[in-house]
DNA sequence: AGCACGCCGACT
DNA sequence: GTCGGCGTGCTC
């Protein structure tokens, strides 16, 4: 008799860009739906997650393969397979692509075979017997790495990486003689700090806050906190993820940059030594991250601190979603899968019913429009006491000479900060010397080949350089039009500033940062540590400077013309200026010492600064979404943008001809409109357009999207490169 | 994405 | 005459 075998057939997603599962044979142990699994693919084994088990498949039996094997992980549970299939269908991405985002580089080994230890270093008896003094003076990474070691209870790798890049070595020496002891523990002690352990009392509004969110642990509840900085946000976070914590609940802050989360950890860490806490980024190292991961999703981590991508992080005892700076643009994953963490957030918080908050002084205005309408709540702090708020004042550059690139008052300003030995900051969003390299008798300027673009001037090595591909070149010294030899740089970039400052405040110790000052490794590290130290008086700098440090001795701020956003093609630009000189302005008196912030423009009736004379980001935000209302742009409509390029215009161009010829797929309920050239038309040698579907239904614009993708999958006809960005946040 | 198969230019 | 260019198509 034959026995009918029952064949067990294993849908597999794997990381290649086809929005399908694969189908594979079991044998042996029977792999569950979450479970990681070896597979041969092709000519290669990969490592695949399995999202169904069925009894039958379409393919033909003999084309079949087998499971090779489990890897050695819990399977993923249930609401991270349904947050992957979420994202994948929302944001168009092949299912496979989006299961991968999701799990650290190491599960995604064919080898992987288990947790790697992670060591922490300590000293032992006989290392604290050694004196620092033992070390040479000159010993410098020796003696920071050993008084690290006497400061702290235990230091990680990335601890050691951030002293020197050295440290490991040294520290393996240290352990072989027998001063330092190397344990596997997953959760580092803090150092408790008693300056931060106080308890503070919390403010009337502070208070409301945390009872208002707590109220609502074990339900769905998105909040909108809206504080400035320094108006305590920190600290509500802090006591809500130590109520979640008590009641046995996992908490996940994510924060918009990897430079900030060593900050809050560690101040974290000092506050709630014995809570675990870990934290998730792609700058850790590929074990760590992956130890962090495991111990995130054992539930063994209460709290999980890390950027956009610790979403996908499996936490079974979520009990609490905070993402600070929520209108951060770092929160938008701008390739592959593009997801927005946030909106991601708010769809995980329903899901496990759980409160999410939404954290920023200068709210997104989806976010803002959404606590308007009471989808969200929203909770207000006040801003921090007058007696250390940063003024803002405005000075008119209507009519200044153009080449004197900061005014008299600025340059007083500055002189005066410097004279009562504290430190200022000028913020320029340009590198380089000059932004513009002209012939002053034709007209000739420098233009990028490969780009529609201008070159930049660069001093040091007297180059001009393209901002988008790269390219360098020799600075001319001739016009290579017409021979002429008075070539001139336009505009100011941050070398010049640091130039200029240099030669007007010659006792003044200037530093640039920027990215090309900081391209050294550990370089910014150091430079941080500088300002810090007071080596430094004026800083010239751009946006990287605008986030998040903290440098007390920081009092005066000067914007140099952010004028171009205020008449930018980009709706957003307004908004996002905004958000950004309130940023900066934060960074102006801290601590004990009154910060002061000049805002050099043209415009200086315009409304935006109005409302940032006031400090008043409420009144903006209403005015620009009633902007957005009139001329129905989001958040009033729902947009996704195609987005492609290709080195042959006209290929780029019949590719978006062809994509927008499928308006009537949007049923009259979604808009295709006309194809057009990106901001910056061509860049390393590839023309590059946009087409953008809009319509007021997220649904319809869901549906349009999932008929009208396959088309261009489909369509084959010269190397185009695309990919759809669904709630995009820059056109 | 990789990787293989498949048809047209410059080389030992 | 081949080596190799990347164009096209497939991977259960």
């Amino acid at each position: 008799m034959v026995r009918h075998q029952i064949m067990v057939i294993a849908r597999v997603a794997l990381d290649c860009p086809v929005n399908s599962l694969f189908d594979y044979r079991t044998t042996g142990t029977l792999p569950s739906v979450g479970q990681l699994v070896v597979v041969p693919f092709g000519s290669r084994r990969q490592v695949g997650l399995v999202l169904e088990i069925a009894e039958h498949s379409e393919i033909a039996t003999a084309r079949l393969r087998n499971v090779e094997s489990i890897l050695p992980v819990e399977a993923l549970p249930v609401d991270m397979l349904a947050l992957i299939r979420f994202s994948s269908e929302y944001y168009q991405c092949p299912i496979g692509q989006a299961a991968f985002v999701a799990l650290p580089a190491a599960l995604r080994r064919v080898r992987y075979a288990g947790p790697a230890p992670q060591w922490q270093y300590v000293l032992t008896n006989a290392g604290m017997a050694v004196a620092v003094d033992e070390f040479p003076a000159r010993a410098t990474v020796k003696r920071r790495l050993f008084e690290a070691l006497r400061l702290s209870p235990a230091l990680r790798r990335a601890d050691l990486l951030a002293i020197s890049a050295s440290a490991i070595t040294l520290m393996e020496s240290w352990v072989r003689v027998g001063w330092v002891e190397k344990r596997a523990e997953i959760f580092p002690h803090g150092k408790v700090d008693f300056t931060t352990n106080a308890q503070h009392d919390l403010t009337d509004e502070q208070r409301t806050a945390v009872d208002s969110i707590s109220a609502g642990f074990g339900s769905f509840s998105p909040w909108l906190l809206e504080g400035i900085t320094g108006s305590g946000k920190t600290e509500i976070y802090f006591r809500l993820i130590e109520q979640a914590a008590g009641h046995g609940a996992q908490t996940l802050l994510m924060v918009p940059e990897i430079n900030l989360t060593p900050q809050l950890e560690e101040r974290f860490r000092g506050r709630f030594p014995d809570l675990r806490l870990v934290s998730l980024h792609s700058n850790l190292a590929e074990g760590e991250r992956c130890t962090n991961w495991l111990a995130a999703s054992s539930g063994l981590a209460q709290v999980v601190i890390g950027t956009r991508l610790s979403i996908f992080t499996p936490l079974p005892q979520l009990g609490l979603i905070i993402v600070d700076e929520e209108q951060d643009a770092s929160f938008k994953q701008q390739d592959g899968l593009r997801y927005s963490a946030r909106d991601l957030a708010i769809f995980c918080a329903r899901q496990r019913q759980v409160p999410v908050v939404l954290g920023s002084a200068t709210p997104s205005l989806e976010t803002y429009h959404n606590a308007r309408s009471r989808r969200f709540g929203h909770l207000h702090l006040s801003r921090r006491p007058a007696a250390n708020r940063a003024s803002i004042k405005l000075v008119d550059v209507r009519g200044m000479a153009k080449a004197q690139s900061l005014s008299d008052p600025v340059l007083q300003a500055i002189g005066a900060c410097h004279a009562r030995g504290e430190q200022s900051l000028i913020f320029l969003n340009r590198r380089g010397f000059a932004p513009v390299f002209v012939c002053g008798a034709c007209g000739w300027n420098a233009g990028c080949s490969r780009c529609s673009a201008r070159l930049v001037w660069h001093l040091g090595d007297a180059l001009l350089r393209c901002h988008y591909c790269g390219h360098e070149e020799r600075l001319p010294r001739a016009c290579p039009c017409c021979g002429n030899q008075d070539l001139k740089g336009l505009g100011q970039g941050t070398q010049r500033l640091e130039q200029l400052l240099g030669e007007r405040f010659p006792d003044a110790r200037v530093l640039r940062i920027d990215r090309d000052s900081t391209r050294r490794k550990l370089a910014w590290h150091i430079m941080q540590d500088d300002i810090r130290q007071e080596r430094v008086d004026i800083l010239v700098g751009t946006q990287m400077l605008a986030k998040g440090h903290d440098f007390p001795k920081l009092t005066l701020v000067v914007v140099v013309n952010p004028d171009g956003a205020l008449y930018s093609a980009d709706f957003r630009a307004g908004e996002r200026l905004f958000q950004q000189l309130m940023q900066v302005a934060g960074r102006a008196g801290r601590a004990d010492l009154p910060g002061e912030v000049l805002v050099q423009t043209q415009f200086p009736e315009h409304p935006l600064y109005q409302a940032l004379l006031r400090q008043d980001y409420r009144s903006f935000a209403e005015e620009l979404l009633d902007e957005r209302r009139r001329a129905v742009f989001p958040p009033f409509v729902y947009q996704a943008l195609l987005r492609a390029e290709s080195q042959s215009e006209s290929t780029l161009m019949d590719f978006l001809a062809f994509a927008a010829s499928h308006g009537a797929l949007g049923r009259g309920a979604v808009t295709l409109y006309d194809p057009v050239p990106a901001t910056i038309a061509k860049i390393a040698g590839h023309h590059r357009g946009h087409l953008l579907a809009q319509s007021a239904s997220r649904a319809e614009l869901q549906r349009f999207l999932s008929e009208w993708r396959p088309l261009l999958v489909e369509r084959k006809a010269g190397r185009v490169r695309w990919s759809l960005d669904v709630d995009p946040i820059d056109l």
